[in-house]
DNA sequence: AATGATACTGAACAAGCGTTCAGTTAACTA
DNA sequence: TAGTTAACTGAACGCTTGTTCAGTATCATT
């Protein structure tokens, strides 16, 4: 699930003790970065703000880049690990895919700032930890490829084969465009008609009628 | 059309060179930004860059972040100006949409790493200057409603007053998605297919039958 | 030619940063 | 209880950065 483990050494022995401190680090670094951004935060704030000293904490990581990987991971699958247990397919595959659109943009309403975070911040990466997110964001357009196909093997969608993985990303774009455009659009419509008119333009598209 | 001539103050009295300096700066700058991102690129690096001294460049700006907000004044400019002439509202609204798309769409892929550049460094301006951006992308988005309105009014389309502004805005994050989820999309779509599968599935929603 | 204003220069400054490491504390072992 | 290892501390290091300012060059005006 996550990619932190394996990659980021420490100079600590002990295992569970790595994974005990890391959660602390990622709790005090989430906060920082996603208020002041990354390159704003230093190190003595998120040493501080999880209560230990400097030296302690680079005893965990070897660099600023490691907490930031650390926490891109955290995010990605604190979504992830929301949506996924909560979809279903069923037989109904609208119904299905409502569901998903409905569970998927009310979490990233509620993280909101965490998914900001994520389109500004990844860049900081570098080039192989980058890949690494976009991994994890394919890994979730695939929840809703899923959802689709087999509304398309049902005979409830109609969507040209080359076109299911487009409208999965449509679909998760258009959720995430409600963090990152709230400036323009919580002025005039609610999450829920959000949503309910966001699915219904969506559904209207593939639904076989 | 441009903020920055009235925000920014300088020390240099001749108006007409601060405007050639300015060009100077954000050209330079541009490049360097789009690269390296923001924080990572220096004053000594743009000043080297436009062939001139640190101390110059102090004369036509007062921090790095004016540099900032030129550089964002000016990629929103140049979008707002390419897209905005192009534009034109026809007897048939259908296809004025489809113009209106592609024009869109294009400039998007032409500039691809300058708008990705404005969703990452946008956070770094001061709350002001970043509604100044907001407004100008408020601005883009209003041409597209025009559009729209006037696709209703005609009777080619059929959108819920309430959507239109929505509408819009699905225009443009689904162009906007082009650049920022190119690691993607580039795999599997042509800028060609992008523009036509989009357009015909925004316009199938919209459109009396 | 002398004066003054304007534009330019880049070394110097001061502050902040990520990172290290010599030393301390705590816990376990023999 | 002495000794060894593991975890922790934070002052100190070295480097980078944005910004300034005392001084130079250029040129129009008298």
């Amino acid at each position: 699930m996550s990619i932190s483990k394996k990659k980021i050494e420490s100079s600590v022995k002990d295992k569970e003790l790595i994974e005990i401190r890391r959660k602390e680090i990622v709790n005090a670094a989430v906060d920082l970065f996603v208020r002041k951004g990354f390159h704003r935060t230093t190190i003595r704030e998120i040493a501080q703000k999880f209560g230990m000293s400097v030296g302690t904490l680079y005893e965990y990581i070897r660099t600023k880049e490691d907490i930031l990987i650390l926490v891109c991971d955290y995010i990605n699958s604190t979504v992830r690990m929301r949506v996924k247990p909560s979809v279903e397919i069923t037989k109904d595959s609208a119904q299905s895919l409502i569901n998903a659109i409905e569970i998927y943009y009310r979490i990233i309403d509620e993280l909101q700032d965490y998914i900001i975070f994520l389109y500004q911040e990844t860049k900081s990466l570098s080039h192989e930890n980058r890949k690494y997110i976009f991994k994890s964001e394919e890994d979730m357009t695939q929840i809703f490829v899923n959802i689709l196909k087999h509304g398309v093997e049902q005979g409830s969608f109609k969507i040209d084969e080359k076109n299911i993985l487009l409208t999965a990303h449509n679909i998760m774009v258009l959720g995430q465009m409600w963090a990152f455009r709230r400036w323009a659009l919580r002025k005039n419509y609610t999450l829920d008609r959000y949503i309910e008119t966001q699915s219904k333009s969506i559904l209207d598209q593939i639904i076989k009628h």
